[in-house]
DNA sequence: TGGAATAATATCACAAAGCGATATCGGGAA
DNA sequence: TTCCCGATATCGCTTTGTGATATTATTCCA
């Protein structure tokens, strides 16, 4: 496994959870998030992201919607109820985590 | 798949980064970071446990140490340079995900 | 009106990770 | 020795990550 990967893992559910919150603040379509997460420096190709979308919305967390905007189909998702949840206590978790390795700065 | 494995995706790398943290402090043993971890709500079975702890050692985050205590044969772990500059890196993406989903608590 | 170009999404194929279950290893006790 | 047990390691299967490629649907222009 080369360093580059395995630190990808690290973040991978951070990207998740970006997906999760953008969805929960209006709806989005997949290039606006793979645009959107490239400006936080998370590079994220369409066999991760659209992927990725159908899992969430599988899950229950995300709603989709197929809209035509400038003469393009688009499939906007929007974070559900559970999806808000989840959200919240991913909230939560990240917080935790942060008290917790920020402490001690070494 | 089930929400309870999408949620723990979301977490994964919660998990990688508390390791990376707490063999920064101090060294650590596979059985340490089970109990920690699960302190922390996260149940980390040893299939998942060791093989990441392999990982780590082989993309030289972590430096593995044999100890015999109390007459138990275990492996310490400690982070390395690398390590370090990872766990700050992790430090700071936390952060910035924190400030940005934190701010509009919908 | 073709039909090439483009935008957005979807899928494929392979490598890699997650994980419960099971195996192995090594020291202590008897 | 032999058995036991704590600790670590690995197996086998399922699922995920991902670059490359395909598909779908619309616009533009000769």
């Amino acid at each position: 496994m080369t360093d580059h990967r395995l630190i990808r893992e690290f973040f991978l559910g951070f990207i998740k959870i970006h997906i999760l919150y953008h969805a929960a603040q209006a709806p989005v379509c997949g290039v606006d998030l793979g645009e959107e997460l490239a400006r936080h420096g998370y590079h994220v190709s369409p066999g991760t992201l659209y992927p990725t979308l159908h899992a969430l919305e599988r899950a229950g967390y995300l709603q989709r919607e197929s809209r035509t905007v400038h003469g393009r189909r688009r499939k906007y998702y929007c974070a559900t109820g559970d999806g808000r949840s989840v959200l919240q206590r991913a909230r939560k978790q990240a917080c935790e985590l942060l008290d917790e390795i920020v402490e001690n700065d070494g």
